[in-house]
RNA sequence: GGUCCCGUAGCUCAGCUGGAUAGAGCAUCUCCCUUCUAAGGAGAGGGUCUCAGGUUCGAAUCCUGACGGGAUCACCA
């Protein structure tokens, strides 16, 4: 039973006894005690007072008289303004610390074959470029979920959906085939992710040139607009003013319905994008040549993945690709057609009709027949169940998506699986720089491999300077550096609540001082430290503090932070999310760094006190460490 | 227009199911290495928690409305 429970049971007790009245969970408030403040636990006594009839402070006193008589934990209490501060006793903490310096995991909960099975899947690259900014979220709160899930006591199988197929890998393969003149990576020196995104961006390029010329050729017949530059320039302004608050006109509704459908007709008819709907026929009817380049790019594509997963120092337990999945989605929503769950247009295309749910039709099958993204995840969705025993699943996916997962769960209900409903999408924001979206048009996309390169670069540099690493190896400092770029990048990005957008700054995150990854980095090194100079003057550390010693604020506040980590752990495993995570290292950090500053720890003459210090700091390492852990980042021993 | 998310210091963010004087970091300005790693510590300035109502002993937190920002409603993924 852990302290606030007791507490909690005691005043319980202590209303009973003392006003002759039971009371409910929610009367019975006990909180950690604000830093400014002596004591532990406050018992909040507002509620009680119908109760007591009394006023606060007399109710504290009453309260805490009873619980100090009581409870051998409780050493004194003090009230300020009818809030009930308890002070514990010093060779209660004193236990804690030994009993939690026994166990290498305090905190986490231990998964056995019973625990319940959580699939999370995160990252989901498309194959048609390379990972960037956007995709580093992504993966990072999929890997520190992951771990999290762990740690609370579930079985984890981290997942990864690869979307291999469809009309984006048709695009990059079309402008190879065009103007690629046989190319390859080797050929190049590029990496496969990039190489293939490059053709990608190609083919887009000339895709608007075509589009522009369709516009210029057929402007007189939808609009009296003379020119396609003075076209985009009205399309853009008349979209703009819909969504302002005086809005459009009838004539200015008539022209942009006339500017849509010509650049809808446009879209839709230049040449290139019919080529590329063309190989996305032939590539489902497994045309060979089709099919053998489509290997062999994504093949490139994959190399390149794995250098970026490697990089990002996250990795996956099952991998589905949706080449191998469509097909299944495909059968799933025939079968749907024939239940009559769906339903078939007259041009062929089948859909689902949601409105009764509020939301609108949705399309499952294109009139040629090929899949979409929809149909994919029904598929993807099936066969991970039959693969897996399966009691969660999680999706960690942007939140531009949430529309998508909502019709997702639905249709997988209207298809008869009783997990449908029951997904969970981990819905998180978007990163945005600090001048606004990243656009790859504008060149304004951070890519993934540049990202984590230029942070390895910073710490090799600025670790040099500090000369911290003298007497490692080459390899050992290297394996530092990345150490500390992965420490500042993860914990930059995971540190903000996923729900919300978040501002990435390049500079910022590059920082290694303050509410940083390395800031926490460090203090683990400092404590290993302290064990080097302890081990050189051969003081032995014990594996249990003794209690008979007084604590001061410091080493209080120490222990009171490390006591709170299962409740972090449990917290962040009930909202998934790595920030709590985050925040409780950084506090912890700041604790210890401040207990460091104030108490000489190998200096301290007392023997029993210098032990007790040397035992906290060993819990204090091994905290920060399991913390770390679920970020996905791991603490050096030098820095 | 419908649905959803967000609005806290100059900037980036914490603030748990309502609790005491709203907290960090960055940036600015002071101070502290002849003690264990100064990637550290101490201090100063900086706030109408977007606004208006409501519920409550008590509201940054819950409810309603407004304002501001974002996402989404594709035969894209």
């Amino acid at each position: 039973m852990n302290i606030e429970m007791q507490l909690k049971g005691k005043l319980i007790a202590a209303v009973k006894e003392l006003y002759g009245q039971e009371i409910n969970e929610k009367q019975a408030q006990v909180q950690i005690t604000r830093k400014d403040l002596t004591g532990d636990f406050t018992i909040v006594v507002f509620p009680l007072l119908k109760v007591s009839k009394k006023s606060p402070e007399d109710t504290a006193n009453d309260i805490g008289e009873y619980i100090k008589n009581n409870d051998e934990t409780v050493s004194n209490f003090n009230v300020v303004k009818g809030f009930l501060n308890i002070e514990l006793a010093a060779d209660y903490w004193l236990n804690l610390v030994n009993e939690i310096v026994a166990q290498d995991k305090h905190g986490y909960v231990t998964a056995d074959e019973n625990s319940p099975l959580v699939m999370i899947e995160y990252s989901s690259p498309n194959t048609n470029k390379p990972l960037h900014l956007g995709h580093i979220r992504n993966n990072l709160l999929g890997y520190s979920v992951s771990r999290i899930a762990e740690a609370n006591g579930n079985r984890v199988v981290k997942t990864n959906i690869v979307n291999d197929r469809g009309i984006h890998i048709c695009k990059s393969m079309l402008a190879w085939k065009k103007w690629g003149e046989g190319c390859t990576p080797e050929s190049t020196g590029k990496k496969g992710d990039h190489l293939v995104g490059d053709f990608y961006v190609m083919f887009d390029k000339k895709y608007k040139a075509e589009i522009s010329t369709i516009i210029e050729e057929k402007i007189s017949e939808y609009t009296p607009i003379k020119d396609s530059e003075d076209f985009k320039a009205t399309f853009s302004a008349l979209k703009a003013k819909k969504k302002t608050k005086e809005g459009l006109n009838e004539t200015e509704v008539e022209q942009l319905k006339a500017c849509e459908e010509l650049s809808k007709y446009a879209e839709n008819n230049a040449p290139l994008i019919i080529e590329a709907r063309e190989m996305l026929l032939k590539w489902e009817a497994k045309d060979k040549e089709v099919y053998a380049d489509w290997k062999m790019m994504n093949q490139w594509v994959y190399a390149g993945f794995d250098v970026t997963y490697k990089k990002l120092g996250v990795d996956f337990d099952k991998i589905y690709y949706e080449s191998e999945t469509y097909t299944e989605g495909k059968d799933m929503v025939l079968q749907g057609l024939e239940k009559g769950a769906f339903y078939r247009r007259e041009d062929g295309s089948v859909w689902c009709d949601l409105s009764d749910k509020g939301l609108d039709e949705k399309l499952l099958l294109r009139k040629d027949g090929t899949s979409v993204y929809m149909t994919q995840d029904i598929g993807t969705a099936k066969l991970r169940y039959d693969d897996f025993d399966i009691d969660k699943m999680v999706y960690v996916v942007g939140n531009e998506q949430d529309y998508h997962f909502q019709v997702l769960a639905l249709l997988l209900d209207k298809l008869g699986f009783k997990w449908g409903k029951d997904l969970m999408h981990f819905s998180y924001g978007m990163v945005e720089l600090p001048h606004g979206k990243m656009k790859s048009r504008e060149g304004t996309v951070v890519d993934a491999d540049d990202l984590v390169d230029e942070m390895v670069k910073t710490a090799r540099q600025m670790s040099k300077e500090l000369g911290k690493l003298d007497g490692y190896t080459e390899e050992e400092a290297e394996e530092v550096f990345k150490m500390i770029a992965h420490g500042a990048l993860k914990y930059f990005i995971l540190k903000v609540d996923p729900r919300k957008n978040m501002t990435f700054n390049p500079e910022e995150s590059i920082d290694f001082n303050g509410n940083t990854g390395p800031f926490i980095q460090y203090t683990h090194a400092r404590i290993k430290s302290i064990f080097r100079k302890a081990a050189e003057k051969g003081i032995e550390i014990s594996d249990k503090a003794p209690t008979n010693v007084e604590i001061g604020e410091k080493e209080n506040n120490l222990i009171r932070t490390i006591a709170n980590f299962p409740n972090v752990v449990a917290e962040a495993g009930k909202t998934l999310s790595p920030a709590v995570i985050a925040n409780f290292a950084f506090d912890l950090a700041k604790a210890y760094n401040q207990f460091y500053h104030d108490c000489p720890i190998l200096f301290e003459e007392d023997e029993n006190i210098r032990m007790m210090r040397l035992v906290l700091c060993k819990t204090v390492a091994k905290t920060l460490k399991n913390a770390m852990w679920l970020l996905g980042v791991d603490v050096p021993e030098k820095m």
